[in-house]
DNA sequence: GCCAACGTTGGC
DNA sequence: GCCAACGTTGGC
């Protein structure tokens, strides 16, 4: 597959975590909020129906990859942006010209175990890869079919 | 809870 | 267009 392509998107598990996703109807979740200019052109201009992500928990102890999920839905509006409750609500997004759009993402299964940022980091398999990288912030990133296949060997090895 | 790293904002 | 100030992320 040529243009197999594959994501890595954080979540704090004390807000969404991959159990969560899990238990949604449909194993379904807009992935509202994001806000961040670079992530939201990877989902508008790079992801596909179908793309693989690793679902990373941030933020929590330790931090590792939790499960697998796929882009279920294409870009579309973040209607939080239009919602003035909202904590993500942004008054300069204009109805007619959306800021911010989202991604429906799909649970798939949790990996056979928890693979941390520490076995990430210490991989000779997973050199570049974008999560390993201090003070990497963006919480959609591109991951290497490569990288993506090796962790996922990683999680099938005690 | 701390703080380094980073993205955004706004004065100039 | 520069860059200091500010706010946020996320590992530790």
């Amino acid at each position: 597959m040529s243009d197999r392509r594959c994501w890595l998107m954080k979540s704090e598990p004390d807000a969404f975590s991959f159990d969560d996703l899990m238990s949604r109807p449909g194993r379904r979740e807009p992935w509202d909020g994001v806000r961040n200019y670079q992530a939201r052109n990877l989902m508008r201009d790079e992801m596909r129906v179908g793309d693989e992500v690793l679902f990373y928990h941030s933020r929590c102890t330790p931090p590792h990859v939790a499960g697998i999920a796929r882009i279920a839905g294409p870009a579309r509006p973040d209607p939080t942006q239009f919602e003035p409750s909202s904590k993500y609500y942004d008054a300069g997004s204009k109805a007619d010209d959306p800021r911010w759009v989202l991604v429906d993402v799909e649970g798939v299964r949790p990996l056979e175990r928890p693979v941390s940022l520490d076995e990430l980091k210490a991989s000779p398999h997973l050199e570049g890869m974008l999560v390993i990288r201090k003070g990497q912030r963006l919480s959609i990133q591109p991951v290497d079919p490569a990288h993506y296949d090796a962790v996922l060997a990683m999680a099938q090895t005690p």
